[in-house]
DNA sequence: AAATTGTTTGAAACCGGTTGCAAGAATCTG
DNA sequence: CAGATTCTTGCAACCGGTTTCAAACAATTT
C-alpha cells in the first residue's frame, strides 16, 4: 500500500499541513520541520500524490500531446523532442492518437475529464478549427506545426508555409526546370493550401515555366507512391515538389521503379528535411524545418500560457533553408 | 469554470450521491432517476473529474508507456498501435521518453506520483531488471519486446529472440553464404545476446560456414553505417544478419556507398520488418514481428492484470516469419 | 393486514492532499 | 522590558468525486 501524507504526519509527529508544506517550495515552514518531515518521509518511501494535489491546486502539470500523423516518420522526432522537452519542464505528456477521427468534441472532452493543465496539437494537417475548438473551451493549447496566420486564433509554433511554397518555387526555378508539378499532401491540409499559395505565387513570376498540381491521400510514403505512379502515366514534369519528406520518398521510389533516374531525368524537392532524408540510399534534396527550436518554443509557449488566463494569441514562426543533397540537378552556370 | 457534480445535483434538485450513481455503470439508482440526472448533466455540459473519482476508487486508467527507443521508425508504428489499442481499451497513455536515463528508479517514482495503473515499457534494449524493479514495488507491468525466459519474472509480450537468432542462422545456410557475420545491436541489450546466442546455435550445426560478430552502438542508421563502414576496412563477408531492420539500411547504405552490390557481393537480412522494409528503395529481406498481435495482446494482458492483484507472471510469445525480399540470394538449385 | 424482502435515496464520512485562519513562539523595536 | 511585528504551526474546511449505512418506500409473501 502506498504511503500517505498521514503517514509521514504520524511518523514525524507533526500536523498534515506541516507535511504538505514541506513538500511545497516557498512554504511557511522552518528549516527544522522540513528536515524533520523528509527525514521521516524518506524512512517510508513516501511520495506526495500529485493528482490528489491536483484537487485542490487545480493544475495537473498533465498536457495532451495531440497528433493524427503516426505514420510519418517526421513525427518520431517530433514526438522524441516534444516528450524530452516537456519532461524537462516539469510536464507530462499524455498522448492522444486521433488516427482517423477529425471531430475535436471527444478529444477535447477527454482531456478535461483528466484535467490536463494544456493541449499541444502536433499535426500540419488538421484544420485552425481543431485548435479553435479547445481555445473557446478555455483550454490553453498551442498548435505546432499549425497555420500562422497575420492574426492567430490560437497560439501556433510554426514554419511560414506560404514562404516555404516560393522557396521550393524559387529553387526549382534558379536550376532552369521548365515543366514542373507540385505533389502535394491531402488537399484539405493547410500545410496543402499554404504551400500551393506559396509555390503559384513564385510560379507567376516565371510565366515560361509550365505549372501543374496533384494531390495526395495522406502525407505518407504510399501515398507519395501510388500518386507518382499515376502521374507516370502522362506526359512528365521535369522536377516535382513535394508535400513533405516521406512523400518524397514515396515519388522516388516509384520513379527508380521505372527506372527514370533522379537528378538526371526528373528532379525532386521535399519539405522537413526528417534524419532519414540524409540517409545515402535517400540523400533528399528538402526545405529544412528547424523542428529542434521549434519544439523548444513550443514548450516554453505552453509553460507560459498554462497559468495565464488571458495570454494573447501568438504566432511563432521560423525560417527554412534549403538543405541540398541529390536529388536535384545544380544550377546551371552562368 | 468546469462544472461540477454539485452543480448538476443541484439542477436537477437530487443528491450528489444520486449523480455519482447516474454516472456509474451498474449502481443501484432508478431509470428515472438516471435520465433526468443525465438530462441535466447534458445541459450543463458537466463530465466527470477522472482525477478526483481515481481518488476514492483508486484507479485513474493512466498507463504508463515508457520507452527508449525514439530514434527507431520501428518504433513508430509501436507507438500507433499502443496509443491506439489502449485507447480502445479505455486506457490513457502517458508518455514517458527514457533517453538516455536507465535506472528505474526515477521512472517509478513518477509513475507512482501520478498514480497510473500499470506501465507497459517498450523496449528491446533495458535488461530485465529495469521491469523487475517496477514489480517489485507492486506496479503492474508488461514488458513489450522483452526478454522471453523459462520461468518469467515479469509480464512479457515478446517473439523468442533465440528462435530469431536460429532462423537467420539458417536462412543464410540455405543459401550457401560460407561467411557470414552478426552485425548486432548493443552488446548489453538482451535481444543482442538471445540472437546471437541462437545464431551461433545454429552456426554449430554448419561447421564449413565461418562466422563472426560484431556489435553496434544502438538501433540506430547511423550505428548501421558506421559499424558496416568498419567492417569493409576488413575481408568481408559473404552475407550480415543485421540486428534489426534500422541497422540494416545504415549497413546497405554503407555498402552501397562503397559500391558494393547487394545481393550479388554480398546478403543482408534484418529482424523487425517494419513498414519502411518494404519499400522499393530499401526493399529488405528480414524476419517479421507480428506487432500488431503482440501489441493487441500486450494490451489484453494489461487490462487483466490491472486489477488483479496476483496474477503470476506470464510470458507471452509470438513466431516470427521469414519475409523474403532482395537483400539476400535465392536458394540454390538441387 | 401484517410481515418480509428488495429497491432507491440522501446524509455523512472518506480518498490524499492544500490552504485560510488564528493562536503561539520568536524576533525586532524603541 | 513592554509592545509590535514576523514566523511557524495546527485546526478545520475544502477540492470533486465515491461509498457505507440506514431510512423510506415499494413489492411480494404469508
Amino acid at each position: 500500500m502506498r504511503r500517505t501524507l498521514k503517514d509521514v504526519a504520524d511518523k514525524a509527529g507533526v500536523s498534515r499541513s506541516a507535511v504538505s508544506r514541506a513538500f511545497t517550495e516557498g512554504a511557511s515552514v522552518s528549516p527544522e520541520m522540513r528536515r524533520k518531515v523528509l527525514k521521516a518521509a524518506h524512512e517510508l518511501g513516501y511520495s506526495p500524490n500529485a493528482l490528489a494535489s491536483s484537487l485542490t491546486t487545480g493544475r495537473t502539470k498533465l498536457v495532451g500531446l495531440v497528433s493524427n500523423n503516426f505514420r510519418n516518420p517526421f513525427f518520431l522526432e517530433v514526438f522524441d523532442l516534444f516528450t524530452k522537452e516537456l519532461q524537462d519542464a516539469g510536464l507530462r505528456p499524455l498522448l492522444v492518437n486521433l488516427s482517423n477521427e477529425t471531430e475535436p468534441q471527444d478529444s477535447l472532452r477527454m482531456m478535461q475529464q483528466y484535467s490536463v493543465d494544456g493541449v499541444i496539437l502536433a499535426s500540419s494537417t488538421l484544420p485552425v478549427g481543431f485548435a479553435r475548438a479547445f481555445r473557446d473551451a478555455g483550454m490553453p493549447i498551442v498548435h505546432a506545426f499549425g497555420r500562422f496566420s497575420g492574426r492567430p486564433q490560437v497560439h501556433v509554433v510554426g514554419i511560414d508555409n506560404v514562404e516555404a511554397g516560393r522557396m521550393a518555387g524559387r529553387t526549382l526555378a534558379e536550376r532552369g526546370y521548365r515543366k514542373v508539378t507540385f505533389l502535394a499532401g491531402p488537399e484539405a491540409a493547410t500545410t496543402t493550401q499554404d504551400r500551393l499559395q506559396g509555390f503559384r505565387e513564385e510560379m507567376s513570376r516565371h510565366p515560361e515555366i509550365e505549372t501543374d498540381v496533384a494531390f495526395g491521400e495522406a502525407y505518407s510514403f504510399v501515398a507519395g507512391r501510388t500518386t507518382m505512379l499515376d502521374l507516370i502515366r502522362h506526359p512528365m514534369a521535369e522536377a516535382y515538389f513535394c508535400g513533405d519528406d516521406v512523400l518524397s520518398i514515396g515519388a522516388l521510389s516509384a520513379l527508380r521503379e521505372h527506372g527514370i533516374r533522379v537528378p538526371d531525368d526528373v528532379g525532386i524537392i521535399g519539405v522537413n528535411d526528417m534524419e532519414m532524408s540524409s540517409w545515402e540510399l535517400i540523400d533528399l534534396t528538402t526545405i529544412r524545418q528547424p523542428i529542434r527550436p521549434m519544439i523548444r518554443s513550443a514548450v516554453d509557449l505552453m509553460a507560459s500560457i498554462l497559468y495565464d488566463e488571458d495570454a494573447v494569441p501568438e504566432a511563432r514562426l521560423f525560417s527554412c533553408d534549403l538543405v541540398e543533397r541529390g536529388t536535384l540537378r545544380p544550377i546551371p552556370k552562368g
